[in-house]
DNA sequence: GGTTAAGCGGAACGACGAATTCGCTTACGA
DNA sequence: TCGTAAGCGAATTCGTCGTTCCGCTTAACC
């Protein structure tokens, strides 16, 4: 995988790939700190590029808004991959929900970004794909050890933890951290000694695929 | 309270208080179904007046919506109010954050304004306090019948109903109701049974209060 | 080193929405 | 019923943003 990054940029020249990864980077820097709705002039300010270079690498902003969501959509794929290896599963499983809101609560565009149908994109279907299998792995050996209920899936974690920072997001300006406390009492709710029925059925890959 | 609202329509002439209940009810629906970024062009236009004809009764189009998410702030209280009366408490509880997070999902216009500094307007502060002094009369007594964790308080409610509703709303188009399930979680993680120590001290109200 | 085309950036375009203006309409009180 | 001021809506202004265009620059290759 990372070897297909100088790939694509051999193909470019020098002064291309220069400009690429600093749009990358300014991308990332400022769609995490401004959300989405960042401007591409302001991205193309931070990376130092006039907005048409940024166009010549991405069609559309929306684009570039899908590379840096699967990157994110990535990253947190990783994380779950090696919470599932960890020996002490409950504890690595509250880490992982921990990392995982912590990095929601720290790029804004993620969180924008996955609102809206750029998940529908099979590049980053895909990726998503292989967070939900590493979330099973993980979410598996915790119900075996007795430390989640039976009745949640894979599914349920990007949604819980689009909740807790979407609530931590309302507060962080006024109450810095205070999604730790959100994330806590939906932990609890995920525990088996507190456990009443759910009253909907648990969500399917298909609920996440594009309509038909 | 409703004694003042004629007054208020009573200096109007008869059209213009007739608008205005248009202007109102167009405002309600259109915000509810579309979200706070609805332009005002549409609200006129299901109201059937002009766009100018809104903007003598709401100098700015933040007044319009401050009118309305007033109405669903007042409208969430009454609805604590209730539930803090109820005989089972416990039931009453889960019916409440049931209803409030259902009014959620219908009204995206409101959850849109809870994000916004809409909530700092004094108008608005105090019908919140209403809330929160009914939500907390509600929960002590759950509380008291071992119902509810003793260390989550009045604040946390409204947070973890917007929590609820956003990743609803993530999920109402393809799986409507998935918020039931999420909200059974979150329930769940309120209980004493599973209660560990949440990692961060409760809200307090000045932490919505104005800086300073 | 010269040729060439890819790459560059800033200026310009078009769309859109909030807010304002203005000339016509209409309800109300004397 | 009539004069008038309040009310009305369409058109306009103003600012923002995504996207494109065009003349200049510069890296790459022989």
């Amino acid at each position: 995988m990372a070897s297909e990054v100088p790939r694509v940029e051999q193909r470019l020249r020098a002064d291309a790939a220069r400009n690429l990864a600093r749009i990358l980077e300014a991308a990332h820097v400022v769609l995490a700190e401004r959300g989405s709705e960042a401007s591409m002039a302001e991205i193309a300010a931070r990376a130092g590029v006039g907005t048409a270079t940024i166009y010549r690498r991405f069609p559309t902003k929306d684009d570039l808004l899908a590379a840096m969501f699967e990157q994110g959509v990535a990253r947190l794929a990783a994380e779950a991959a090696a919470a599932a290896e960890a020996k002490d599963v409950g504890r690595a499983l509250r880490q992982f929900m921990q990392r995982a809101a912590a990095a929601h609560m720290q790029d804004r565009g993620y969180c924008d970004c996955a609102e809206t149908n750029l998940k529908l994109r099979p590049e980053i279907q895909r990726r998503f794909e292989e967070l939900i299998a590493n979330a099973d792995r993980l979410l598996a050996r915790a119900k075996e050890a007795g430390e989640v209920r039976e009745d949640v899936n894979a599914y349920d974690l990007p949604v819980l933890l689009m909740a807790v920072a979407h609530a931590g997001l309302l507060l962080e300006e006024r109450v810095p951290g205070a999604w730790k406390r959100y994330l806590d009492i939906v932990l609890d709710g995920l525990r088996p000694e507190a456990a009443r029925p759910l009253s909907r059925r648990p969500l399917a890959a298909r609920d996440l695929r594009p309509p038909g």
